[in-house]
DNA sequence: CGGCCGCTTTGACCTGAATCAAGCGAGTGC
DNA sequence: GCACTCGCTTGATTCAGGTCAAAGCGGCCG
């Protein structure tokens, strides 16, 4: 089997094939021959320290990215200064979508912690996905899903109070978590207050407060980033009792 | 020529092939041979009365819709009556891309005046993509340009301030009107107050006030609807002085 | 160990936008 | 032509969240 003995170790046990990340990521639905074609496809892997880019705006568009480990954060940076986090990914999501577009990245991508990608050259995947319907499909659906979860943003910033916003938020990465093996209730958050802030649309110290309002009404244990969510029924109704 | 004979006057005028939106549509870089197959392949056509739904949440997807002539709206509905107008479409844009995820819309889209849209049945829009890469890539790149923008409005709706968003709106609106062959000046809104406030995470009183606002500094002449813009540059100046 | 630095919390105060309320204007139907 | 409705404007008031300021908490490095 020619080509997995001419890859590296390290690689082999990163091929999508045998990735505990498939069902979550670009893999899902496809067979096993087509696995195997996808695994040649992504070849190679980077790792990003905590604090670099993966990608910047402006920045030539040739690959997607998946993250394999870590954790990293969006932001849009418009002409007048103004920064806005446009997103959080983890292990399984894709990074770099926005690119297709312009042929040019228009937001930037940062590691909150260290983490490793696996480098998906774009041209290829194109190529790959005109002969693997399935693939086509897939990746379709994984746009889509980026297009449907943006929207949600949009009514989270568009229709929300702080509070609101703020339970929605951990309310989603705790379950995102949980998909991925986690705790459905503790969490390490990766970014800091300023940056729950910008993704929310809301100050630093909103968000410190919030948390803090949680904390006294009993739902969470905030000490710091280590957060325990006690009382997710209360999160979730919290998110939804708005206008009633 | 078969194919042009077996479908009716309206269609042929309406083929992609020699629609006057070509350049802003789909078919953006297809070769003619390219074209024709996709003038098979858009073979409906859809009226919309205003008011009505081309789609709502819940409903199987299907099919994307190229919108010909009109004006929509895209909102989405959150479980508690949350209503989020998540974006206006006209001429030349595509609307469903939400569906392709879960083959279900997650948001309506309404007409906010009379409309044709062109229906695009999307299996076979995915089988012709397979073989013509030219419209696999253009897909690709619209929907990508779908996540950029849904990004600037998280920008918006996260950082700007009334005034800001309401310009940057008017400065989209006539732009894109612009790129249509209408005035880069007057423009008419199809849209209420309220509508446009939701899509800005305002109120309507607000969007009433700011648009006062703007009338009295002489930006922009406002009699109900109709919308003239005096002075391009001031908006401009608006939208990118916020934080300085 | 001690001091620095980045992040977070908390308090006091301010303000931009929401809310509440009234009236206007333009279409529409009778 | 008149009443009705729907959308829009404008004013008065309120309040959620922003701003400014100070202090606490770790972690890191010399």
């Amino acid at each position: 089997m020619q080509p997995v003995t001419q890859v590296q170790a390290e690689t082999v046990k990163a091929a999508c094939s045998n990735c505990n990340l498939r069902e979550l990521c670009l893999p899902v639905g496809l067979s096993v021959g087509e696995l195997e074609e996808l695994d040649l496809l992504v070849a190679a892997r980077r790792t990003i320290v905590r604090g670099d880019a993966l990608f910047r705006s402006g920045d030539p568009f040739t690959s997607l990215y998946a993250v394999r480990t870590g954790f990293f954060k969006t932001c849009l940076s418009s002409a007048d200064g103004r920064e806005q986090v446009t997103g959080f990914q983890m292990a399984g999501e894709l990074l770099g979508l926005d690119g297709i577009s312009l042929e040019r990245h228009v937001c930037d991508a940062i590691a909150l912690e260290d983490s490793k990608v696996c480098v998906i050259p774009f041209n290829d995947l194109e190529e790959l996905s005109l002969r693997f319907s399935e693939l086509q499909r897939q990746f379709h659906k994984i746009m889509s899903r980026e297009i449907v979860r943006d929207q949600g943003v949009m009514l989270l910033l568009g229709s929300m109070r702080a509070e609101e916003r703020l339970a929605a938020f951990i309310l989603n990465l705790t379950q995102r978590l949980h998909s991925r093996g986690f705790s459905a209730h503790s969490l390490v958050l990766r970014m800091t207050r300023q940056e729950i802030g910008s993704y929310l649309g809301l100050k630093l110290e909103t968000v410190s407060r919030s948390f803090s309002k949680f904390h006294e009404d009993g739902l969470l244990d905030v000490k710091q980033r280590q957060i325990r969510v006690l009382n997710e029924e209360g999160l979730r109704h919290i998110v939804d009792s708005s206008n009633c």
